[in-house]
DNA sequence: GCAATGTTTCTACGTCACGTAGAATTCTAC
DNA sequence: GTAGAATTCTACGTGACGTAGAAACATTGC
């Protein structure tokens, strides 16, 4: 899969934010520390379109761009993708357990209780 | 953290498999396929050393390298680096939970059960 | 309609990571 | 101490990404 630079990944966590949409300048003006350019954002919203992580409308003049999927589907995603790496699944996952807060375990354990086999 | 190439993750891989450790040669070897110059190996070799994934046995000649980690701490350390890139952690928890096997959460559940705020 | 201004696309350059390996150096064994 | 093995140094090509100018295109107020 399509993995983020810095500044695209700053870009993606703008547009995740407005979950209806941004134009390149209202970027632009998020990411104003950064002094960027507009063709910059432009450039990278580019990149981002053809990655798959970000879709314009091109119906209306400047440009919205809207992110494809949730920043919690996607990281979901990059985690699945991880767990994938190494055969022994089961210990990946008990290290990983190891590893994560208590609230963490705990939302984990809500979770799988409620969802005894339940695929949705 | 340091991220791996494509050869750098093969030879990764090779020398998880092999917990004993092994020489540049014997990894050329194991990567036969690649038609590798064994300095190119060695290069690799370096980098990976140099990123914390290998340590080499400096007192033997032909030095043997050998695994920082496990490949399983190493994929779990992945994924909470990657759960840490969402704000809502148990957001992206739940998602993970929907596109993991039926296998995996059972694991999970299993873990959990037995792991009652017991950190090792 | 057309000029000024706003918007988008095209092209490009610098840098850095990585795959790749030759050349140079350093060891080891005889 | 020299030949052959092992290691280090240096380097080049490529591709991703940050960056942005120049060119093309659209909009709108006159």
């Amino acid at each position: 899969m399509g993995t983020l630079g810095e500044l695209e990944r700053s870009v993606m966590d703008a547009i995740w934010v407005h979950d209806d949409g941004l134009s390149a300048a209202e970027l632009r003006e998020v990411l104003s520390d950064r002094e960027l350019a507009l063709t910059t954002v432009h450039t990278v919203l580019s990149r981002l379109e053809k990655k798959g992580f970000v879709t314009r409308d091109r119906s209306i003049r400047p440009h919205r761009y809207v992110a494809v999927s949730t920043r919690e589907d996607h990281v979901a995603e990059l985690m699945t993708e991880m767990l994938s790496q190494a055969p022994d699944r089961q210990a990946v996952l008990a290290r990983f357990l190891g590893t994560v807060s208590e609230a963490d375990t705990k939302a984990l354990r809500n979770l799988l209780g409620r969802n005894h086999s339940t695929q949705s």
